[in-house]
RNA sequence: GCCGAAGUGGCGGAAUUGGCAGACGCGCAGGAUUCAAAAUCCUGUUGGGCUCACACCCAGUGAGGGUUCGAUUCCCUCCUUCGGCACCA
């Protein structure tokens, strides 16, 4: 018999699948779709880099492509696409330094990176592939634009609602605009309390009273997609603006590792603040790992408080704060400071403010003695990059205004300081210190010698100074021994009546920043018209092609001041167009989508690849992205009423929290916040808007750990390949010298020379080989370090499992034709636990006992025809080419892929007996062997007559007796 | 600094609800096969003590304490590593 060539064999089944569609998985409606139950398995899609792929790459996609080649065995319809993440920075600067188009080496790098992963055989359906800078598939993420675009979001439904319906409230009056341009309700004020619009009471605005372009402006102000002049990060060397996350801590581009520089630019926006609290809140209802879930909430880091008034000293009499008892203003007046706080329980310990040096009110309220000072200060603050200001974290810098405000409590006059240790970003750029109870304002009140007074009072009898916690209320008037909890609700509704103070949410995440000044990406389907503002381009208009350009790359520059200068820009043809409303001379849209926006709804487009009238069939979404719980036939869903947060009818306990949405979504935990934020955000408005039919696109998330390396050093520190090192000894030593190395497991880099190439190991083993070493390593979801020493020992396992079926030169075939009663209990056993292992992603030990399986065969010298057929259905989704061809060999003429589920009867696994080990005060002394239906007192009675039990209780008393059923027993003596 | 995850043999790791610590694999040692080697098959392998050997005894899951008849598992304190956030009021 011929030995196990895997190369042939892989080679082989992966022309045969590819050949026969085995994997090609039909939608409702197509022909050849059979009514099963639907499971929705998806992999993060790479970004096709030039370096290909890496190790950790296949981890997430072996795990998927076990659990889909077991479902379709169960007989689930199962999708299980791949596609690419093809847009993006990497591309483009690789094709500004070698003058290549874009386009062009990301085709070759899809080609590459397809290459790779079609060598591991998995069963993805690539007829629905998909890359997001096909321009069929860019159409459609334009088109998703346009819906955030033409939609608002109304807080009354808390949800995304089109643009018309804002447009025809505020026609009909019922939506007006206040003296301070902002919108809202003509209704009476606190109907809306979260909403901050409440009216002033006059001076508002009928929408009809305002000029075209007045109109037209408002409207844009409230789009979930608007243009605003933000700070942004500007990275004058790649001549575009970087996300905060793209952004390192050191005030880096994350890529490439150039300068930003933080100034305010005109960019688009998108309106996730909108969401943050359903964001939050539909955590809830996900099958996620709970730390990525922390992860998210932390990012939108909500925080519950108050926002307080501080009027100036010069405005703060008596007779201000009487007339401050008729209500608080939406936006405070010019003489006052409104700060937020999470801590209005220590306004009475509020001994000084701090502004951000970007407040308007610092140049207003400074006094001319301080004015040299403070407009220095401000001026450094501005020229800081993030790195200097970083860099500077530790130690607080400020200076006085000269100017003073009224606590409202105390009525006690307070300094007022500018301090960059107040952002302008959160809350309001201003803050009340209370030194006493807060890390940062004590060190700053210290070193500036400001006043500092305990206004809490610990339970625990810890210092007051900087004790941070709840407590007791002190020093704080009438609500002097309040706890902390208490005071809080109780001063803020006191301030709320006072009209000083509310109750206020703020949150850390900010809309996100959605232009780039890039060639590389999805153009936005808008146009600037000197007559008619900002103008979408209608759907018919889409897609809207990126123009063919010599010269795509952007005006890269060392100098911060310098503007930017996208590359579209300079496509004059592409650039000038006419306005689709007035049909007048207008110019595109220069920016470019970043790269997130193809990889919020790729998942969708999968659903069905090749419409051309629309993202994706409803029908055919609704079966894919159903709610209904695994196991259960998708039924209809009703998109009007969804179901939030509660399990569909009939599902058991395990499919509690399947809520709908991709049933499972496997990938590494570095997309923790950012796509899945974004991507969740997309859908929330998708759903709104009534094209999806699921609140959440990912029902179950899975995140693999990673996979690093074993580092070597020498002596000097200096790193050293592995091929230059003797691993016979006990110590890992340097080839030419001996020399002892240090060993250390480290992320996989080139400069660190413990990168493992996939194809290396694959020429060497096989894909089967590969893909059961990774899966063998340790568990999915646990970092861990890839030894390429260990690979022979699976290889050995796949070796074993040939000649069992096949023998070898020396080594007869174990297939014999009685069945081995004891092989036939451990095959039930088998596929008991390996079935239950690959529910709960626990590969490892799955392969674990498929390797105590075959050594049992091998020490029973016997497996039968039938046994071995139904072994082989069982590691056919570990190593699909090795199990397709034994099965092949062993009279199949057919794929298994498709092959029932081999079933185990649990009756078979009931033992007889049991061995039970008998402890004497916690300590093993014996063991007894007793049926398993033997009654507590039997058993005790065996373990006593045990020789070694009984002379442990020998001449002592026995206290307690403890029995186990099934697990122990335990004497306590004394 | 804050949040999260983890720490078990020479190495990767296993251990159901608090119930036999070290499954499985690597490595190592010994044996069989072989002219020999590789490969293969079999056996052993936490450390220490004792023993010709079997047996037996002691210690042991980062460190220290606690709860319990019993703790890798639960609680407290501390140490280390990794991941995330970082003046967020």
């Amino acid at each position: 018999m011929a030995g196990y060539d895997f190369a042939a064999i892989e080679k082989k089944w992966q022309e045969y699948w590819e050949k026969h569609g085995t994997f090609v998985q039909p939608n409702p409606g197509e022909q050849g779709f059979v009514e099963r139950p639907k499971y929705y398995v998806l992999d993060m899609f790479p970004y096709p880099s030039g370096a290909g792929l890496h190790v950790g790459h296949p981890e997430g996609y072996t795990a998927t492509d076990i659990v889909a080649r077991y479902r379709r065995m169960q007989g689930f319809n199962v999708l299980h696409p791949m596609g690419y993440d093809s847009f993006g920075l990497p591309a483009e600067q690789y094709a500004v330094e070698q003058g290549v188009h874009p386009r062009v080496t990301t085709a070759r790098n899809i080609a590459n990176i397809e290459r790779q992963i079609r060598m591991f055989g998995f069963s993805y359906d690539w007829s629905r592939r998909v890359a997001t800078t096909d321009v069929e598939y860019y159409r459609w993420t334009q088109w998703i634009f346009l819906q955030l675009y033409n939609s608002w979001f109304d807080p009354e439904v808390n949800a995304a609602r089109p643009i018309a319906e804002l447009e025809a409230k505020l026609q009909s009056g019922q939506f007006v605009v206040n003296l301070s341009g902002d919108l809202v309700p003509n209704i009476s004020p606190n109907k809306i309390p979260d909403l901050n619009l409440q009216a002033v009471g006059m001076g508002n605005l009928k929408f009809y009273e305002l000029e075209a372009d007045q109109r037209h402006r408002l409207i844009d102000e409230y789009r979930l997609a608007y243009q605003a002049e933000v700070p942004v990060n500007w990275c004058p060397m790649l001549g575009t603006v970087l996300a905060n996350e793209e952004v390192t801590n050191e005030g880096r581009s994350d890529r490439g590792n150039f300068p930003v520089y933080r100034r305010p630019l005109r960019q688009w926006m998108l309106r996730i603040t909108a969401y943050a609290d359903r964001l939050i809140d539909d955590l809830g209802v996900l099958d996620w790992p709970e730390p990525i879930k922390a992860m998210q909430r932390n990012w939108i880091g909500k925080s519950v408080g108050a926002e307080v008034d501080f009027p100036l000293e010069s405005v703060g009499t008596e007779e201000w704060f009487e007339r401050r008892g008729r209500g608080m203003p939406a936006a405070p007046e010019l003489d006052v400071i409104r700060v937020f706080t999470t801590r209005p329980d220590t306004l009475f310990g509020a001994t000084y403010m701090v502004l951000a040096p970007e407040h308007e009110l610092v140049a207003e309220i400074t006094t001319p003695q301080q004015k040299q000072e403070v407009e220095a200060y401000v001026q450094a603050a501005k020229n800081k990059s993030e790195l200097e200001r970083s860099a500077e974290s530790k130690d607080k810098t400020g200076v006085f205004t000269g100017a003073y405000a009224i606590n409202p409590v105390t009525r006690q006059a307070i300094p007022i300081w500018v301090a960059d240790y107040v952002m302008m970003g959160y809350g309001t750029g201003a803050i009340m210190a209370v030194p006493a109870h807060d890390t940062r304002d004590m060190e700053f009140a210290e070193k500036f010698a400001l006043p500092i007074v305990q206004v809490v009072q610990p339970t625990a009898g810890q210092d007051w100074r900087g004790f941070i916690d709840d407590g007791v209320a002190i020093n704080s008037g009438h609500y002097d021994g309040l706890p902390t909890s208490d005071i809080k609700q109780q001063i803020t509704d006191d301030l709320h009546k006072a009209g000083l103070g509310k109750q206020a949410v703020n949150y850390k995440l900010r809309d996100w920043l959605f232009s780039r000044q890039r060639y590389w990406g999805e153009p936005f389907p808008i146009v600037h018209c000197p007559a008619c503002g900002t103008v979408a381009l209608p759907e018919s208009a889409l897609p809207l092609m990126l123009p063919e350009m010599d010269d795509f790359s952007p005006a890269a520059s060392e100098d911060p001041n310098a503007l930017p200068s996208p590359p579209l820009a300079k496509a004059t043809e592409w650039l000038n167009t006419t306005c689709p409303r007035c049909g007048g001379p207008a110019r595109r849209e220069t920016n470019t989508m970043p790269q997130w926006a193809g990889s919020c709804w790729y998942f969708l487009r999968y659903l069905d690849p090749r419409n051309d009238k629309q993202l994706v069939d409803p029908a055919i979404e609704a079966y894919w992205m159903g709610s209904e719980c695994v196991g259960k036939p998708a039924g209809p869903t009703n998109r009007a009423t969804p179901t939030r947060g509660t399990a569909a009818p009939g599902c058991d306990e395990r499919e509690k929290g399947q809520h709908g949405g991709v049933d499972l979504y496997v990938g590494g935990a570095e997309h923790a916040v950012l796509h899945l934020l974004y991507a969740r955000f997309w859908h929330k408005v998708l759903f709104d808007l009534g094209h999806v039919s699921t609140v959440e696109p990912f029902g179950k998330l899975f995140n693999q750990g990673m996979i690093r390396s074993f580092a070597y050093r020498d002596r000097r520190g200096m790193c050293i390949g592995y091929d230059d090192i003797d691993f016979s000894g006990d110590k890992p030593r340097l080839k030419a010298t001996g020399e002892e190395l240090i060993e250390s497991v480290e992320k996989m880099s080139k400069s660190l020379k413990n990168v493992v190439n996939p194809d290396v190991v694959i020429a060497g083993y096989g894909a089967d080989t590969f893909r059961l070493y990774e899966m063998f390593m340790g568990p999915l979801d646990a970092s861990k370090p890839w030894n390429t020493r260990d690979v022979p020992g699976v290889h050995r396992f796949c070796q074993r499992v040939w000649r069992m079926i096949c023998g070898s030169e020396d080594m007869a075939a174990l297939i014999k034709d009685q069945s081995d009663a004891q092989v036939e209990k451990a095959l039930h056993k088998l596929i008991k636990k390996v079935s239950e292992d690959v529910e709960a992603m626990k590969f490892n030990t799955a392969i674990a006992a498929m390797m105590e399986f075959v050594n049992l065969v091998y020490k029973t010298g016997a497996i039968s025809k039938d046994q071995a057929q139904r072994f082989m259905l069982v590691v056919a989704p570990f190593t699909p080419h090795l199990a397709e061809e034994l099965w092949s060999m062993l009279g199949h003429s057919q794929s298994l892929a498709h092959e029932a589920w081999p079933k185990y009867d649990e009756a078979l696994l009931e033992e007889l007996t049991v061995e039970l080990p008998v402890q004497v005060n916690g300590k093993i002394r014996g063991r007894v062997v007793v049926p398993v239906d033997a009654t507590q007192e039997q058993v005790l009675a065996l373990a006593l007559a045990d020789a070694k039990v009984a002379a442990a209780v020998e001449g002592k008393t026995v206290v307690k007796r403890i029995v186990v059923p099934g697990r122990m027993v335990n004497i306590v003596v004394k």
